[in-house]
DNA sequence: GTCTATAATGTAACCGGTTACACGTAACCG
DNA sequence: CGGTTACGTGTAACCGGTTACATTATAGAC
């Protein structure tokens, strides 16, 4: 909006073509009739005149953006490259911006102004635990388009939400687990404790263990915090302890890479000693020595749906889907024990 | 921007602290003199209000946006992740916010409007080829803030550019597989034609073979595009035609997959039979079979510089530094025959 | 004790669009 | 042929901030 001292507005095309600005406004958004004869004057003077409307000026007549902003907890992550480019997808087929923020400490923006919002948006997509209850409370308040992604809403809020399912996914890897290749002692690394990706998970994988009628020992739970280098640290920390198991569950596939790496450095052999399986399929995990036994989450449609939820929100549709879950599929590779072609 | 109709405004906080407008407009932005019991009072009121400046407006007013502009030719590759990051980063540190655009297939906006530009944001940060050079112009008429990353601009034209060195580091790699691991026939996968990175890379591959005294055979350069699926189909193409080659200089790291896999089929050692190297040093790297060798490419920093570089031509800085070029670094790993610890 | 500099505040124009309303003209109808 | 309707256009208010300029009060200088 750096726009110099002179620069073209609608008044100087108005002027130049020899009509009022209300034409010219009508003509740009097809707003009301306009005839042929000044359609074609003014096609030619803005090029002429190389104009462009302003966006700020604009907005603050309409009241809309046509831009949508983005709370992340960390961008950079291989997990948010596919979610980018589901959501920056739809919402440029619809002629919606996107507006990107991300908090790198959870929890950032707490009790302070959040960078996106109405006074900025038509609308906003919160990944996971960008967005406190509080601020979700507010924008609750006012009306504000919001949809949630990876994590449910609070109870009381009509939020719509976009995720994964995770628990029958886990259940059923976990399952796959014992009654494949016979494991017994199975180690499960939790995420981050905000992440409730990682909740629904554990949950998932201490039910296929009752299924089986598999006690749970409490030393086969840690913190994997959906990081490389903390699961390893993690696995090595297990094995110090002398905590046997015979599988790792790793909670994700960064997780996935520290336990495998940390493996490695113990001399226990994948799959042979220990299968090893994560979640989210991220693209490294074909190519993982040896390849990843993990469940995949179609994370570009979750950004495609996220935004599509958002956009019919801001068009004023009502909330008719509150949950989207969308389905998992296990892939199996090798690291679980099998020898797919 | 989708205010309600009744949201508060500045004049609502006004009235309401028995100030004027402008006295708000001083305090909001330490503008002026502001007496402390106006101060006090004014911050009651704003948080019993819930205001929020409206953005538009300001924007309107300031002519300015506080937010930039970054064009991408591929949102969602792994590359994009760390390149975002550095970018992201170093806008919020400076309160500025990010404006994304992700142009699917290349040139989209010839001839169009750019979907950011001077109406929108105070700057744009253009990846590689997303911006061609009739807007490059047209921006640089206006005096409009542009960065390049990854592409050098027009001779004709003062715009920074940040990159990586890559002639030297591909002639560096091309050498260590000629001198330490013998080989002379060293296939190389170009990437898309517009890539400016590519033909500098093959340009040090070139120089690399003539410095040893090789003749380049026209066979062994090929077209990867940057693309795990295009380099799978060419090296399986090239074996097919019966080309011989004992090394595969890929590219870049993405091409490095396809090529592995395309090896793997083919039931060509990597190693042994065959030297594999890529170019960035992508996260997947180390866990590639084998752990690729590669030159690594600070592209965090990348993003960070070209923001950096940005944000000192909006607030009026000279473009003191027209080419930024950050240092690349061969990582030995196995794929090239070597054995590290 | 007057003069001047400074602090604190208010008034109103302005940024560049949109749009409600008014107006004139031509077409259409019975 | 008068009356209604639709079309094409213009005028001016408005969106919610910023800011130049004017104004008053207060303190310090001489």
């Amino acid at each position: 909006m750096t726009r110099s001292r002179n620069s073209v507005t609608i008044r100087d095309v108005a002027k130049k073509a020899g009509v009022s600005v209300a034409t010219v406004s009508r003509y740009l958004n097809h707003t009301g009739p306009v005839s042929h004869a000044v359609s074609e004057r003014l096609k030619t003077v803005m090029t002429e005149l190389n104009y462009v409307p302003h966006a700020a000026a604009r907005n603050l007549a309409t009241h809309k953006s046509f831009t949508v902003g983005l709370l992340l907890s960390d961008i950079g992550g291989d997990f948010f490259a596919p979610l980018l480019r589901g959501i920056e997808d739809t919402l440029a087929e619809h002629g919606y911006d996107l507006l990107i923020s991300s908090t790198r400490r959870p929890q950032r923006w707490r009790g302070k102004q959040l960078p996106v919002g109405p006074h900025n948006t038509d609308g906003i997509l919160g990944f996971a635990d960008s967005l406190d209850e509080t601020h979700l409370h507010q924008l609750a308040e006012r009306h504000f388009p919001v949809v949630l992604i990876h994590r449910t809403p609070p109870a009381d809020l009509l939020v719509p939400s976009v995720t994964v399912e995770n628990k029958a996914a886990a259940r059923a890897i976990t399952s796959h687990l014992i009654e494949v290749h016979h494991r017994r002692r199975i180690l499960f690394l939790q995420g981050p404790p905000e992440q409730e990706d990682s909740y629904w998970r554990e949950t998932g994988y201490r039910q296929a263990l009752s299924d089986h009628g598999l006690t749970l020992d409490p030393a086969l739970v840690r913190r994997g915090d959906f990081e490389q280098q903390v699961a390893y640290e993690a696995i090595l920390q297990a094995h110090r302890e002398g905590v046997v198991f015979d599988a790792v569950f790793t909670g994700d596939d960064e997780a996935a890479v520290g336990t495998l790496a940390a493996l490695q450095k113990l001399h226990l052999a994948v799959p042979e000693e220990i299968s090893v399986v994560g979640f989210d399929d991220q693209r490294m995990a074909p190519y993982l020595t040896p390849p990843l036994t993990t469940v995949r989450a179609p994370t570009e449609l979750v950004g495609h749906y996220a935004a599509q939820r958002l956009l019919e929100l801001i068009q004023g549709g009502a909330v008719e889907e509150l949950l989207t879950l969308l389905p998992t599929e296990i892939i199996i590779r090798r690291s679980c024990g099998c020898s797919p072609s």
